[in-house]
DNA sequence: GACGATATTGAATATTCATTCAATAATAAT
DNA sequence: ATTATTATTGAATGAATATTCAATATCGTC
């Protein structure tokens, strides 16, 4: 009955995520993500709205990549902590090994317009949220069987570690060594195990 | 012998620093530094250079200003360690209290644009090394004084230190509640004395 | 009070920006 | 074929952008 769609939903928000991704989101222009897309200014505006609905379009399918990721890093372990573990370890070789791409487009766009723009703000802190809680929830188990000591607060210390990875990620920023990362890591995963004084 | 310049610098820099750090580099127009600093374009241009060379000028300041507050913190305290959590209390309040503010000029800098200005990446991450060897330079004092254990890295903890500010000033941008600041530089603090595992 | 030297002014410049829209194209149903 | 419906095209729009510059102002010195 109508002409179809050519291009498919989730390609464009890729190449569009790699776009604000390398340059933010005031730094990436129409016409970059025109040509980013392979898509004209028009087909864009009809499917997205604006360039900031494409933008929390991207900041969907981002946070939805990252967080299978970390589902599965957590679901392969064989115990919560070497999940929380992996998964460190994992961050801190991709925060290093960053050709550039180190960083977090959530914590970029925090850090660019969570504080003037409502919408992007919640929308950022509500993905930023499921990763904490999958922290959290790891904790209580790592605790349920043992492997975490139960004075341990899973709420404090889930805060604690959504910290570290922020840091890590700025981190990315600064073109940063692996022994250094891996460090941060050890220290962190130091704390988790420590008693406590 | 000639007209004399009307304006100081440093107040200049103090009202260009608000404007970048409340809407970053990229966000704040040449208009919008007239208005913050009641300047013309022509002298800001005589005076600076270019809107680069007004923000490199912006970033050496802040960082000055901050430099010298982390020097009376960890001056003022009865001991090398009480500093350092003297100085990151203050910090975890700044950042919940945050009325908009409670972000770092440099990390945001880092973030929005040191991927792809060599320049300022340079001159941000020379800033980032000075507060870093204050902190490993305390953390050696704390050992000296047997404050702290000499089995513990002076590097790694420094590396440590700075990671959690950065994500503390991430944590900023989230708008959050002085309870999780401050459990976060509980839990860091804790790190600090913990025994090895 | 004229002059050399530098600062200030603010309108002008040429880009670049996000967005729009009329024209055209592609499909399915009739 | 024709039609109804929606997608694509890409030039056009007006606003905002960083920067420049000729005109003017202000100082110390002669």
């Amino acid at each position: 009955m109508a002409r179809p769609i050519e291009f498919t939903r989730e390609e464009v928000l890729d190449k569009a995520m790699l776009a604000f991704w390398d340059h933010g989101y005031q730094g990436t222009s129409m016409a970059d993500l025109v040509e980013a897309t392979d898509l004209n200014p028009g087909s864009i505006y009809a499917a997205f709205q604006s360039k900031q609905g494409l933008f929390l379009a991207v900041l969907d399918h981002y946070a939805e990549q990252g967080v299978q990721r970390m589902r599965r890093s957590l679901a392969e372990a064989k115990s919560p902590l070497q999940g929380i573990r992996q998964y460190l370890r994992q961050l801190a070789d991709d925060v290093a090994g960053a050709k550039g791409r180190g960083s977090c487009l959530l914590i970029n766009t925090v850090l660019e317009l969570s504080r003037h723009n409502a919408t992007v703000q919640e929308r950022v802190n509500q993905h930023l949220k499921v990763v904490e809680d999958l922290f959290r929830q790891a904790l209580k188990d790592a605790q349920a069987c043992g492997e975490l000591s139960p004075a341990k607060d899973p709420g404090e210390l889930s805060a604690f570690l959504m910290t570290n990875i922020w840091g890590l990620r700025v981190l990315a920023g600064t073109a940063p060594s692996v022994s250094r990362t891996r460090a941060v890591v050890k220290q962190l995963m130091n704390c988790l195990l420590a008693e406590a004084v």
